[in-house]
DNA sequence: GAAATAGTGTCTATCAGACATTATGAT
DNA sequence: ATCATAATGTCTGATAGACACTATTTC
């Protein structure tokens, strides 16, 4: 084979930003102010520089597109979408999608790349027609969280460093959709070793207070959370 | 930004091939031909030609680079690789990594662009100094395989279409090391819908003739096989 | 019959889900 | 006292793991 006939490509970072706001699961889509595919509604991105890994990307564009702080959130690779349609411009671009999971981020400020940029509810922003194969990316996006959740303890991700044991629950109950029962959902994850600890502290509102609790050391659950508890839940898309 | 702060990469697409011998996990390694890291043990793979996608380069690479065809194996995405440093070459090369699983794939011939290309057991493997960053990719690789045989069906991936349940476990045992009691094996296989079915024959060996099964339709496996039940296995690394 | 392998039955400890009960605060 | 929320207790059915046992073949 000869060296001329190996691809050259741009390589942008696209990210699946969740959030909960008001105990409902929220992805973050900025309107496009650039040419290609301008004024639709897309997952923020941008593409990778001279020098930069597509990790450091994703960081950067979280920060110029949408102002989020690296701090704030949790990142993960979510897979490379590299169809030769996928986008309409003559240069060959590859897309490296992301998770982003963070805590009460706050309203987005549009910047330079985008007309705006703003929360939807995930299941709306699934029904909405979106730019290049965003639709597709925020299928993914939204699976790999609901999956995640199962096995891991990226929940915590989404709560602030301490919190109660029934905001831990709300999230599950938000990304999964559907409700879980208080007293199993409790038991489960105190059982599970390394996933929350007692700060020994609590937080007084209507009712008895609750305890605080912050994220443990586990990175996995075992045996895993099921969503076949979940009661109520969105029927299977 | 201005344009010209976007890179332009080479697409790799480098593969983690998995095989059964003697009911032992192995892993293709080719010695590299080319001049990048000549004569290192790597990873089979290859760039991403023009009006190709990264799955189309993955199964092209296979065919030429170590004979396999694209109907004997079942391919899943891995992960990309970005990392400026991960490759000595001036061109910015990023890695698009598959997991390719087969059954019984038969000895391979070094083509083109390799000096050697053999099966060699998964352990010694991830012992071995290997090109690039192909050792994490392998171990990246390895625990997928690991972790899909888990909560997924794609164990029949490295069986024949007619297998035994007997085989099926000697998978699960060469995968997750250890061993498996064989009568739990056999009613979990057996409970989970849609994971096998009998075809109704049966193969004659040593002993009780074995009932014979195809893979069901199922995709993923609920509730899960775990990996907690295996007895003797090799030590977490 | 002995050996080898396949497949079934059974016991027990554990755990998930349902739901009742108790605890502790605010008003 | 009442309400609201948090947390614990209890019951039951399902299941995983251990292991004994039966079945069917070859030699």
């Amino acid at each position: 084979m000869s060296d001329a006939d190996r691809e050259v490509a741009l390589v942008a970072s696209d990210m699946v930003v969740l959030t909960l706001r008001d105990d409902e699961l929220h992805v973050a889509l900025i309107r496009r102010a650039a040419a290609t595919e301008r004024g639709k509604w897309a997952l923020p991105g941008g593409f990778m520089r001279r020098g930069e890994s597509a990790e450091q990307a994703a960081y950067r564009e979280l920060r110029e597109e949408v102002g989020i702080a690296e701090r704030d959130v949790v990142l993960e690779q979510l897979r490379t979408y590299t169809e030769v349609e996928r986008d309409p411009r003559p240069e060959r671009v590859i897309g490296v999608a992301w998770t982003v999971f963070g805590a009460r981020l706050p309203d987005l400020e549009a910047a330079s790349d985008a007309l705006e940029a703003v929360w939807v509810p995930v299941d709306e922003a699934l029904g909405m027609p979106l730019a290049f194969d965003h639709q597709r990316i925020l299928a993914d996006g939204v699976e790999r969280a609901r999956s995640k959740l199962e096995y891991t303890s990226v929940a915590t991700a989404f709560l602030d460093d301490e919190f109660t044991m029934s905001q831990l629950r709300h999230v599950y109950q938000a990304v999964w959709g559907g409700s879980l029962e208080p007293a199993n959902f409790h038991r489960k994850v105190l059982s599970v070793d390394g996933f929350v600890e007692e700060t020994g502290d609590s937080r007084v509102g209507r009712g008895r207070p609750a305890k605080l609790y912050r994220r443990g050391s586990a990175q996995t659950i075992y045996p895993p959370l099921t969503r076949a508890s979940v009661r109520g839940a969105r029927p299977r898309s």
